[in-house]
DNA sequence: TTGCGTTTTAAACATAGTTTAAAATAATGC
DNA sequence: GCATTATTTTAAACTATGTTTAAAACGCAA
């Protein structure tokens, strides 16, 4: 019964898990034959290339991943809350998935001028009634007045980038596995704190 | 006069010119010996592996660029001014050599497991005396009592990751060249605010 | 059953990094 | 100064990668 998958449903999921397993590049076209028992030139058969499986497992993936972000940007909640959220969903998200974040990492490392291109980028955007609101509230001098694209790159940065330097955070504190989840999780509040100051008035 | 270079220097300057202008991966072996007219096995004489060369690479770049980063972080500075100075020159250093970003980049996604045996790395250490600084001033009282951890995680996301989103960025906001270098100047004075404030008692 | 489009296969291809073993060159000892 | 040894350079081959090819196998409608 758990093999009425299609070949290409067997070559995308084996290359799914061997792509979060060990990377793309350390991950063999014939390796992935092997894994989803298929003939090697089906893979080239089903997706024209191995960058273009790369692309559709990318694509599965964020959107898979971010229709939650997106939701919360483009939601009604106050623009406070809307941080915290955005903060704790997208913290927990990595968490769960940390593979996820050395994959967008080896994108942006990839490609450099195909990065545009990417399908898997669109659904990056929100609607920017984020933005938008930013704009609002400064005017009403409810906060200051940011631009909503600095203010969207310091969240972002505060997120992201921990998980993308792991290795390195751990090596110089010497921290275990479980130390630097604690570690992580402790951002979940100090991040929104951080980013919900930088709106104060003064 | 412009050729008295030994072969190791040669292999050594072609290889850096090509990593830095297309990427490690995009740059094949064949090539850097064709440019740096050498024949192609001499690569593996001097340099054991294209990794290897890359690592050695890597190492000089960083050593040559972080020397003045750790002497701001263990002078004898306040703590608000080390936290501008350090930013500033961080990244201007980063707006000069954007390509020193998608090569960190790239050694985080590579390697996974050896990056801690990375020579390179260990330059990266700083002597502790400003994670020192940050638990003194919060014992007097000065600041609020901060993981020194957190704090310079906080610090490396809001000047490096920019930097590696970049093309999303540009692409998101339409920015030319010239509009995301401005971009980032602002965070000169954006950044380090931000660092401070989240420092203050309140 | 025949014919035709789709799917699968084994084999070959091009290019990558690396290794090898011999040749050329430089250095050393007598 | 020559013979020997060590170092450097070379051309060629080796292995592994992603990709293409052309024939075979299959499925199904006419």
């Amino acid at each position: 019964m758990t093999k009425n998958k299609t070949t290409e449903q067997k070559i995308f999921d084996a290359a799914t898990e061997l792509f979060l397993e060990k990377g793309v590049d350390r991950t063999s076209v014939r390796e992935i034959a092997t894994k989803a028992d298929i003939n090697l030139a089906l893979m080239n058969y089903y997706f024209r290339s191995k960058e273009n499986l790369f692309d559709a497992i990318f694509s599965q993936l964020v959107k898979k991943n971010t229709r939650k972000l997106i939701k919360i940007l483009d939601s009604d909640l106050g623009l406070e809350e809307k941080v915290r959220q955005y903060v704790v969903v997208y913290i927990d998200m990595l968490s769960e998935n940390p593979l996820l974040v050395s994959f967008v990492m080896s994108i942006l490392h990839r490609s450099r001028e195909r990065i545009t291109e990417m399908k898997a980028i669109s659904s990056l955007y929100s609607t920017d009634t984020f933005a938008q609101q930013i704009i609002e509230e400064g005017k009403k001098g409810n906060i200051r007045r940011t631009d909503p694209t600095q203010f969207y790159v310091d969240m972002l940065s505060l997120i992201a980038f921990p998980f993308a330097i792991k290795l390195l955070v751990m090596d110089k504190r010497g921290f275990t596995e479980e130390e630097f989840a604690e570690f992580i999780q402790e951002r979940k509040e100090r991040v929104p704190e951080m980013l919900i100051d930088s709106l104060k008035l003064r």
